[in-house]
DNA sequence: TCCTGCGCTAAGCGCTTGCTTAGCAGGTAA
DNA sequence: TTACCTGCTAAGCAAGCGCTTAGCGCAGGA
């Protein structure tokens, strides 16, 4: 599995083979199949637990506390270095999907509504209580996910910032996002 | 190349065969290669051709004003028009990098640097003269980019908003973002 | 000691891939 | 009329694809 993200992650899902996962595991294409149904299934259950993660990421920052500015903190530090520090799962979560069989991408879409849920419910808990300013709370929660997801796509473990400075910044960005600043 | 922009996007470089494209143009597969030397070299001058339009909606929108507000509420804007009317050509243009041949691949990693460019030199000017305050403009300006071009990997025709609404409500998001607002 | 089950490989099947070859219809020009 | 383009197709080649089959070495239990 760990080749198989790797390979699907730098060459995308149909630009990797069953021999490029295999040799990337040190075994021979047919061991592949002793431990997994597809190539297709292979994929699903990598983009299955990246996006469990990310949304046990976003569920375990917004518990942190009941503060909606704080929860946005912790939310949006822990979704961007979430993104960063595995960004190579977090490709093939947020890029592959279009190779999900239907049925599969149907269960991995819920999940993705869920997450989405969360950010648009905590943005709407801030502008209730005030601590909030924004004309369009479920546009701007679309666009605080955005910033953390597309991360993933422009993150490279050589670049001059680490995953915490980045999410710091981020964080800021999302409290001025919000009027919270 | 429509026919090849349709399926790239829908399916990626990889998981578009020659006889996908030549099918959707009401072709022959021989057909192709009457008008492009390979597969690869269609995806390379879709790919040319998007980078230098995104660098022009950068640049002409740069060029609308002189005050920095104003110049970072027209590229925002037109930043993200395009990458929601154009989501099909956007989604190759930002997420099919890696097919690409490392010569071509250079070449266009030149433009897209060109676009950070010009984005990070509108951030420092605006908080050169005061107008913007962050305390990392390279960080923001980057930032600033990942919205637009996160539009184009979630933006559907038949959503609920227009690309007008969403550049909008963006260009109020980038404002704030910058300390502008 | 023998047996069973597990993790694995060598070989290969049927199919699809990107791309080439040979050739053909129809328009243009001398 | 003849010659030559241009834009196309039918057919097919070599290579690579996802996946299967048959079988092998070895650890653990009876």
């Amino acid at each position: 599995m760990a080749a198989a993200v790797e390979s699907f992650a730098a060459k995308g899902f149909h630009g990797t083979s069953t021999r490029d996962i295999a040799s990337g595991a040190g075994m021979s294409p047919a061991a592949l199949y002793v431990h997994h149904r597809s190539k297709e299934d292979l994929l699903f259950q990598i983009s299955r637990s990246g996006h469990d993660r990310a949304l046990a990421v976003v569920r375990d920052a917004v518990a942190t506390s009941r503060d909606p500015r704080e929860q946005l903190l912790a939310v949006v530090h822990a979704f961007v270095v979430y993104h960063a520090e595995d960004h190579t799962g977090a490709r093939i979560v947020n890029y592959e999907l279009a190779a999900l069989s239907p049925e599969h991408l149907e269960e991995i879409a819920a999940t993705r509504r869920q997450i989405e849920q969360e950010m648009r419910d905590l943005v709407e808990r801030g502008v209730a209580t005030g601590a909030f300013t924004t004309p369009n709370p479920e546009m701007t929660a679309l666009a605080l996910l955005s910033l953390g997801i597309d991360v993933a796509r422009w993150y490279r473990d050589e670049g001059e910032w680490t995953p915490t400075q980045i999410a710091d910044h981020y964080s800021d960005l999302a409290l001025r996002m919000v009027g919270a600043a």
